[in-house]
DNA sequence: AAATAATATTTGTACATACAAATTATACGC
DNA sequence: GCGTATAATTTGTATGTACAAATATTATTT
C-alpha cells in the first residue's frame, strides 16, 4: 500500500496533522477576522504587554522577520502599537486590541473543545504536551 | 508563565513541531536539490507510476492546485512527465527521476535515524503513527 | 572618543500552500 | 446527438513563513 510509505515518516505526518488542525483553527478564529497565528501573537502581547519582538519570536517560535511582518499587519489593523526602546521594538496592545481578547479566548476554547470531542480531553491534552516536548527535544538535534 | 498558554493548544504545538521537523527534513534532503515535499511526491510517483494528479493529492494530502504547481516544477526539472488521459493528467517518472530514487530513500532513512536517535526508534514510530491517526480522525470533525 | 563588534530589527526575495474562478473534458438526460 | 451537469485540472491571487543581506542601535575595546 502506498500510504505506508508516508505514514511512517514523522515529517509527513506532522505536516499532515498541522494542515488539518490549522484549517480547524482558521474556522474557529474566522469570526475574529484574524488567522490563528495572529490571534496567538495578540494573546502573547496581552500576557506580557510591552514585550520585545525578539521575545515574541521566542514565545511563538517564529523568526525575527516573520515577527516584524506580523506586528506590522496588526499595527495596520490598529490592534497593537510599537514603541522603540533602544534597538528593541516593544509591542503594546491598543484598546481595540484589548477589546478583542475575550473573543479570542472564546475561539481558543471552541477549538479546544472541538478537538477534545474527537480525541477525548485527556488524550488531546496529553498529545499536545507530548508534541511540545518532542519539538523541543528535536530542536537540539 | 506565558508558555503555558500556548503549549496547551494542539494547533500551536503541531505547528511548532512541524516547523522543527520540516527544517530537519530540509537539511537531510538538501543534497537532492529538492525540498522534502517534492521528494515525497516523487516517491509517490515511483510507487504508482502513472497515477493521476487527483490521486497524488489524496496520497500526499495536498489540494489540486498545489499538486499542479508541484508537478509543473518537477517537470521543469525533467524528473517527471505528464500525459493527458481524458480530463485527467497522469504523472510518470522520467529516467532522471528514477535515477534519483535511491538518493531520496537514503535521505529519508537519514531523517528517520536522526529523529529516532532523539526519540527512540519505537517511540518515534509510535508517535508518527499516532499523528497520522489523529490527523485522519480530526479531518472528519 | 573612535573603531569595531555585537545585537535587534527591517527589507528584499522566495517558497509552500491554499482558495476561488476559469477552463477543459467527459458523462448523462432528453 | 445536443445541452447541461459533473469532474479534473489550471490560473490568478493571497498568505504564512523563512533566509540572507541591509540597517540601526548599543556595547566593548583600545
Amino acid at each position: 500500500m502506498l500510504d505506508k510509505y508516508f505514514t511512517d515518516c514523522l515529517y509527513f505526518t506532522a505536516n499532515r496533522l498541522t494542515r488539518v488542525i490549522t484549517r480547524m483553527a482558521e474556522e474557529e478564529f474566522a469570526r475574529t477576522g484574524l488567522s490563528p497565528a495572529y490571534a496567538f501573537l495578540l494573546m502573547a502581547v496581552q500576557e506580557r504587554n510591552g514585550l520585545t519582538q525578539k521575545e515574541l519570536g521566542e514565545v511563538l517560535h517564529l523568526t525575527p522577520s516573520t515577527v516584524t511582518r506580523f506586528v506590522e499587519k496588526l499595527e495596520r489593523k490598529l490592534l497593537v502599537t510599537t514603541r522603540q526602546d533602544g534597538r528593541m521594538s516593544r509591542v503594546y496592545l491598543t484598546d481595540k486590541g484589548r477589546a478583542m481578547q475575550e473573543q479570542i479566548e472564546e475561539c481558543w476554547s471552541s477549538l479546544h473543545e472541538r478537538y477534545a470531542k474527537v480525541l477525548g480531553r485527556e488524550e488531546g491534552d496529553r498529545l499536545t504536551r507530548r508534541l511540545y516536548e518532542v519539538s523541543v527535544e528535536l530542536e537540539q538535534a
